[in-house]
RNA sequence: GCCAGCGUAGCUCAGAGGUAGAGCGGCGGUUUCGUAAACCGCGGGUCGUCAGUUCAAAUCUGACCGCUGGCUCCA
């Protein structure tokens, strides 16, 4: 295990960052005489710089450019500021269309130019004094960037480096991304026989193999019955309905893109369902409902498929076709601020359960372009802000991040090598109630408008479980482990023991299983260390005849000769208690 | 979708114009073993797909499919 690494906001080390990529264009710029410049910042582990070459940059070229980097922080060259009129900016720029463009956009007259060397920027700075500060730097990708991110405008390449204050900051870096490699879930996927993704079947659409199968059982079955205890009820809704629907959810227009073509079923055009609400809806729509009966709950495993470009695809983490641990909350907006609180408490209770103890918490508001009126929009950010206050939970607020129906929260949570998951997302709807007329009648006998709640705990069992994966890089809590015991008998005349004691644990829920093989003991413990399983019994002719296991742990400690009665007893504690921990 | 790289046996990878190789896994035997690889033997690939260049293509060229890292977008 890695700690976790907490992003430090330093100042010294972000100068020295910009500075490199100060460097990294002079460098590239002695290679590419006309090279046209971007922009190069700083970033959370780095920097880049985005250049418009003649000609494609190759991974080949990284070492050339680094070491003429090399060479630049062994010149010491210093970085020198000048302040310039606009005007004479622009001619010192001339041939740089980048820069111009982003001199047009200084509010002030004057603008700063940083030199060091060969190399002329435009600059707010500040820098390093000089070159020779720049101690421990690697390039490390190239890629392609939009001008200023905007697809519509030209692409330019980027080469991403990473910059660190010591050579022992850098190396630690460069382990801890091996380390998150060593737990990439796709690797770990196929390692441990979770699940697949074929070329044939096509791209971001998940089979499950028999163990992840079985991960993701174990995770449902609690997340339903965890539900049912906080006051759910379970539904489920059909994976395609007729188009119009979406067209009145407004979905056909504003998520388009995103939705696959409709499929002609006796000449009416039915899509397949990229969210599960409208489902929620239509089941909530079907009786009148008054004020007593609400908050209504309706929780679904709903399995949505929606068109992402061919790019963007990445294992579990972003595919076509996924599982959301979806709920819709149908309410009174008095009722909401109760709801939301509720939805933060069984969140941060999911989170904990599975082991994810570093989180941060964003509100997110008003975008620029919503539905509804402001007057509402403030009113339930308040609510949300109100419930998170209530629950004294530290947040942020992320300006203008809302989606375009209501503000939301999301819970972001961090694995044990630091690397950031989309969690828990608590949104107010204000435009589907009024699109589909979702109403109750109040105590005055007058119909009003719901407060629609969506909210995902786990986000999707997909992207779940790739963050599982990679928490634990593989290692699984006893309770969600695909195989919870192996037994090994030593010998072919222990083998009736051993299937005795399988049969056992798998009769009262316990995931063991016995390894038969006419294999060496040290092959079976070896298989069973390979695909992580919690614990190992090995039993000979001195556990038979004692009823007995010797216990080895995956973490290598052994427990040797206990009743076996005894055993079974604490892992089953193990088990329902859902511990993080193995030590019997 | 865009930029760059990559696609060889189930897996991990070597081979770079002259007809395909290793280790592991698999299969068949032998072994019956005390905590991370027993031993012997045997299979297994139209080298992502389709075109083209060539006497000859896994190798060169093009298109397509898929994967990887980014960009844009997101559960």
């Amino acid at each position: 295990m890695v700690p976790a690494k907490k992003p430090q906001k330093d100042d010294s080390l972000e100068i020295m960052r910009h500075s490199a990529s100060h460097v990294l264009a002079e460098a590239v710029l002695s290679m590419f005489p006309d090279a046209r410049f971007g922009i190069g910042p700083a970033t959370q582990d780095g920097f880049y710089y985005d250049f418009d070459l003649p000609r494609p940059l190759t991974p080949d070229d990284l070492p050339v450019i680094e070491a003429k980097m090399k060479e630049l922080v062994a010149a010491d060259l210093p970085f020198t500021r000048k302040e310039l009129s606009k005007k004479d900016a622009r001619s010192l720029f001339a041939k740089q269309p980048y820069k111009l463009e982003l001199i047009e956009e200084i509010a002030d007259e004057k603008v700063g130019v940083y030199r060091q060397g060969s190399f002329v920027d435009l600059c707010r700075g500040p820098h390093v004094a000089s070159t020779g500060e720049l101690k421990a730097f690697k390039l490390v990708s190239i890629a392609g960037a939009y001008w200023r991110g905007d697809e519509h405008n030209p692409m330019l390449q980027r080469v991403y480096g990473v910059g660190f204050a010591t050579e022992q900051a850098l190396a630690d870096y460069l382990k801890n991304l091996e380390e998150a490699a060593r737990r990439d879930h796709r690797k770990l996927g196929k390692e441990l026989d979770l699940f697949s993704i074929h070329e044939e079947a096509g791209p971001g659409l998940v089979h499950w193999h028999p163990k992840g199968a079985t991960i993701r059982r174990v995770i449902e079955d609690f997340w339903k019955d965890e539900h049912f205890k906080r006051g759910y009820d379970l539904v489920y809704t059909p994976h395609i309905g007729k188009l119009d629907l979406w067209k009145t959810s407004g979905h056909w227009n504003f998520y388009r893109e995103n939705m696959y073509d409709p499929i002609d079923v006796e000449g009416q055009e039915y899509v397949i369902k990229p969210m599960n609400c409208i489902g929620h809806i239509l089941i909530y729509k079907t009786s009148q409902r008054s004020y007593r009966e609400l908050p209504l709950r309706y929780a679904e495993l709903g399995t949505v498929y929606r068109y992402e470009r061919s790019g963007v695809l990445h294992g579990l983490s972003r595919v076509r076709g996924f599982t959301q641990d979806d709920a819709h909350i149908f309410c009174r907006f008095d009722q909401l601020e109760d709801e939301v609180a509720g939805v933060l408490d069984l969140a941060l209770f999911m989170v904990d359960t599975f082991g994810f103890s570093n989180y941060s918490i964003y509100l997110s508001t008003r975008p620029e372009k919503y539905a509804g009126d402001t007057k509402v929009w403030e009113e339930a950010t308040d609510t949300l802000a109100r419930a998170l206050e209530r629950q004294t939970l530290a947040y942020e607020i992320d300006p203008g991040e809302g989606v375009f129906y209501g503000p939301k929260i999301d819970i972001k949570f961090e694995d044990a090598v630091g690397r950031g998951w989309q969690g828990p997302t608590i949104q107010v709807d204000f435009n589907l109630p009024q699109r589909f007329d979702v109403n109750y009648v109040g105590e005055d006998g007058q119909e009003h408008m719901v407060a629609m709640v969506h909210r995902t705990v786990l986000g999707s069992m997909e992207r779940f479980l790739a963050s599982l994966i990679e928490h634990y890089g593989g290692a699984f809590p006893v309770w969600l482990a695909p195989v919870q015991a192996v037994v090994i008998p030593i010998a072919d005349r222990h083998l009736e023991y051993a299937r005795k004691l399988e049969a056992e644990l798998r009769s009262e829920g316990v995931r063991g299983v016995v390894d038969a093989r006419s294999e060496t003991v040290n092959m079976k413990i070896r298989k069973a260390q390979l695909e992580k399983v919690p614990y190992m019994l090995v039993v000979g002719d001195r556990e038979v005849a004692d009823a007995t296991v010797s216990v080895r742990l995956r973490s290598g400690e052994q427990v040797n000769a206990q009743p076996f009665a005894d055993f079974k007893q604490k892992l089953k504690g193990i088990i329902a208690s859902r511990s993080l921990e193995l030590k019997l």
